[in-house]
DNA sequence: AACATGACTTTCT
DNA sequence: TAGAAAGCCATGT
């Protein structure tokens, strides 16, 4: 894989997360698959990973499948949860969020 | 090339 | 709903 390819991936992800709508989620499978990228859920982690603090992706909109927020290092999922908290998207009881409600949908318009 | 790791998903129990 | 195991893809050592 060039470098060059792989920095055409990342830029794929990278503007299909910041795509997601405000209020809403989509998983990471969700963002491969409109990237462009089936099947690579694995790289948007990775590529999330790579983001810096402070940048200006919604990158707390992507979750996993389950719904649930994944445990990245350093810091918690609290602050991932608190940023979805404040654009009106609600948790489940177990900590979980209803993707049947929340989940971002591509095909729909606006 | 082989092994281990990770912000994942799906299937089974 | 919850937990465990297998599968998948990219990256680093």
């Amino acid at each position: 894989m060039d470098q060059t390819s792989r920095d055409h991936r990342t830029q794929r992800i990278l503007a299909t997360v910041d795509c997601i709508p405000h209020g809403r989620v989509a998983t990471y499978a969700q963002v491969a698959r409109e990237a462009g990228l089936p099947g690579l859920a694995r790289f948007v982690g990775h590529v999330l990973a790579g983001l810096p603090s402070g940048s200006r992706l919604p990158w707390h909109r992507v979750i996993t499948a389950s719904g649930h927020i994944s445990s990245r290092p350093g810091t918690g999922p609290d602050q991932q949860r608190a940023k979805l908290g404040t654009e009106g998207v609600r948790f489940s009881r177990s900590g979980r969020v209803n993707l049947k409600v929340w989940a971002w949908d591509p095909t729909a318009p606006g």
